[in-house]
Formats: structure tokens, sequence, C-alpha cells
DNA sequence: GGAAACAGTATCTGTAGGACACAGTTGGCT
DNA sequence: AGCCAACTGTGTCCTACAGATACTGTTTCC
């Protein structure tokens, strides 16, 4: 398994967009892709991505670890197949509240994070240079046409519909979100005991700790497009 | 090894902030935590993630594998305690240029971008819940100094610093920038091939695709402090 | 109806993290 | 000085993992 940098390779292109040819002779084939990148997907979220094995997933479906590799070639490619079912299909652009774009993409980061919310897994397997299945793609086409109307060059719109993504995953981390503080107990013990290192920050413990259930993500995401609209007024005038 | 969201163990925290106690019988220690530690860093530099393992640190050090686990009770302890040697200090608040807020974040994210190009694995490492090392506290409470004069709340303190240094992880794939364009070649072939569901990214296809070589950092950071300065405007005016 | 093509299985390999018992080394205490 | 407890690094073992390969049985085209 891939934990680094991955390159995808050539099958899990095939196998994501539909261009594995099926055969015709031979045994039906039992199992499908779909089966098992759901058992393990509903696996990951009950217990987390380490609990996804082939060995477990095989289990899962009351059959042999080495079956699975009649449909995926690794587990690389189970990966992905897991990322593009987790993600699910985006809603239509009409779909979307509002007309102008601020609007469209404070949607669009609300539907893909309550998408993500349901898989915490996702963040940790979405990292690094891959190539998006067709329910990410369709994802990114979404927003693409919501950014198209803002005026930004492309690089500009690519630059910011990878931070927004980029948003979404650093406001994640749902565990802590709304009951525990912001900063862990434990680690608020050592800000304590040292307090002469980090005085700012041992300051700020005195405050109301309890961050709000969406992280930050509302706030961040004013601050961004607020930018966008300062961008763009100042193109305009 | 936890790839989950990690909730940091005591014997960790120990560790990294130096408060295992040293025995004083026994014969004297060859090994140390901290070039443990140096060789696996190395090891992550020059071959990835993936490649550490306690073995081949071991076999890098001239020593066996278990003998690690006199200075590390496992793995987790030794990625944390890589984290935090890969981090390193941050500069003082001083050697931060100008004095405003807004000159002062900008190093912050230039130097802190700096510092995890050295270290392409670090994005991996460091998702999710964990008690932090003290450099990585030390980094920290270095923004925290600098946004304190910000006249936002601590909630919003923390939500911004939260946001910036998932902004630096998520312009952080160094691997395509400024080479490689945006769009991988295949993920490029793939939307010509489909061009009727992703018309508005087949378009952008046409466009310029050399993504800027800091992956659109310092637009985004633009962004972000652009929504800060309006916040601030709004609530003095 | 036979052979090629396939699905799922059984078995085996290599590598990973880690538990445990050991041999050799050092310092404190009598 | 000597002895024992405490320690370091080693050797061996176990379990879980991803994956290769050879097999048995099933399906369909010729």
């Amino acid at each position: 398994m891939v934990t680094d940098p991955g390159t995808t390779a050539d099958g899990t292109i095939q196998l994501l967009w539909g261009l594995r040819e099926g055969p015709t002779r031979g045994p039906k084939p039992v199992l499908s892709l779909e089966r098992i990148a759901q058992a393990a997907v509903d696996l990951a979220d009950a217990e987390g991505l380490a609990a996804v094995s082939m060995q477990r997933v095989a289990a899962d479906l009351d059959f042999t670890k080495m079956s699975l590799y009649r449909y995926v070639t690794g587990k690389d490619e189970l990966v992905a197949a897991m990322i593009d079912l987790a993600v699910g299909e985006p809603p239509a652009l009409g779909e979307l509240p509002g007309t102008g774009w601020r609007p469209r993409i404070e949607a669009w980061v609300r539907l893909l994070g309550q998408t993500w919310e349901a898989h915490p897994w996702l963040p940790w397997v979405t990292m690094g240079d891959r190539v998006m299945g067709p329910n990410e793609t369709a994802w990114t086409e979404l927003l693409a046409a919501v950014l198209a109307r803002t005026g930004l060059t492309v690089t500009e719109r690519m630059s910011l519909a990878r931070m927004l993504g980029g948003h979404v995953r650093t406001t994640m981390s749902v565990s802590t979100a709304g009951t525990q503080p912001w900063v862990n107990p434990r680690q608020a013990a050592l800000l304590r005991e040292h307090a002469d290192r980090f005085p700012t920050l041992r300051a700020m413990l005195d405050d109301d700790l309890t961050p709000p259930p969406d992280n930050g993500r509302d706030f961040g995401l004013r601050l961004i497009l607020d930018g966008v609209e300062r961008l763009i007024a100042a193109r305009a005038g």
C-alpha cells in the first residue's frame, strides 16, 4: 500500500473509469467491485481505515482474501474505488442555492463537507497526486463551473479550487469539533507547565476553548471569499 | 502504527518533552533518541515514508531492530520524534520582517513552507489530533503571538492558525509544482475523453496549465489575509 | 462435446511491528 | 572488593499484512 505521494497506476484508471473489459466465458462472477468497495467503505466508516485489510474485507463478504484480487489488482486500487464510492455523485449545479458564485461556493463547501463527515478516513486517503475517479471529477467540475463566472484567471481558479478542497480537509477533524476543547487537555497541561516558553498560548487557555461545531469552516471560508470579492472589485474598479 | 485519527499516548508526550527519567546503572547507551530520529528522518527524506521501518532504520544505524525499542516504545513514538526533529525550531519573533501582522504572517507561512519542503512526508504524518512536540508548539506560539494583535477573538485566532497550517499543507504537493501541469496528463486524457460530462474542466485544459512554483500558496494566502483585513476594518468602522 | 477462459480457493513467501527471554555490562551498596 | 540489581543490545518467536502461484471447478464459444 502506498502512503507516499502516490502515482496512480494505469490499471486503477481503467478500474475507476469503467475501462476494464468484461469477459464472456467462464463462471458468473459472484462478487463485484461495487460490493467489495462498499464493504470496505462500511468497514472503514465503522472501525477506521486501519481495520481495512484484504483479509477483513473478504471475511466480511464471506469470501477468501485472494478472491478480491480478481476485481482489484491490489490494495491501492481498492482504496481508489473506496474514495470514489464514498465521495459519491455531487449535486447538480441547479441544486445549489442562489445564483451568484458566492452562495454557490458556500453550498459546495457545505455539501462536500457533509459528505466527508460520514467518512472520516477520507482526508488521509485523498492526499497527494492521484488520478480522480468519475465522482470526484464531477465534484471538481461542479466547482469549476461555479468558479467560471468569477472573472479569475484559470490558474487562479485552480488555486482556489485546490484551496477550497484543502479547507474542507483542514476543518474535518471531527473528533474534537463542538465537544472537546480546541487544545487537547494534555497539550494544555504542557502549555501550563511551560508557560515561560509559550506565554501567548498559555494566556489563550484562559479563554473559552470550545471550538465551533464546524471547526471554523464557515469562518475560514468567509475570509477566503471576502478575499476573492476584494480581488474582483480591485480589477473591476 | 496508527494511520487513523491518532490519540497520542502518554509515553509519547514524556518522550517528546524530555520527561523520561534517565537511569543511573547499567551499560552506557550507545544509541540515542536523537540519532535514531535523525536516521529515520534522513531515510524518509531520501526514500519516502514507506521506506521507514524499524528494521531499516536500525540497519542504517548498524543495530538490530529491537535495540530501537529501548528508546522508543513503538513506531508511533518514532514518528512523533521525527516530526519534531524535522520541523525544527522556529525563528524568533524579531526575525520576522516588518512590524504589522500581515507581513509577519506571510513570513511565517513562507518559512514553515520552506521547512516542510525539505520533508515531503510531513503532511501525511501531521494530520489528525496529536499532542505537539516542543518545536511544533514553538511554531504555533510564534504564530499565536503574531495573531494576538489582529484584534480577532481567541476562537477566530485559533481557526485562523489552524487554517494557515492547513494552507501550507494543501500547497505542499511539491512533486508537480512548477514543472508538471496542474492536471495529471492521464487525468487530462480522461477529461478530453469525457468532455461531455466535464465541459468546464475540459475547456480549462486549453489554457496554460503550468502551476506556479508555490502551488498557489501566495495567492491563497493573499485571499485569506485580505479577508482578515476586511473583517478588522468592518469592526473598526 | 471439448477446450479455452474464467471464478474462487489453498498454500506459500516476504516483510512488517512487536513480545519475550537472554547475555553481557555497569554502577551502587554492603 | 565483591555482589546484585538495573540496564543495553541481541536472538528468536509470533501474528498480521500484501501478494504470487498453482490449483479446482464452472461457464461458454467453436
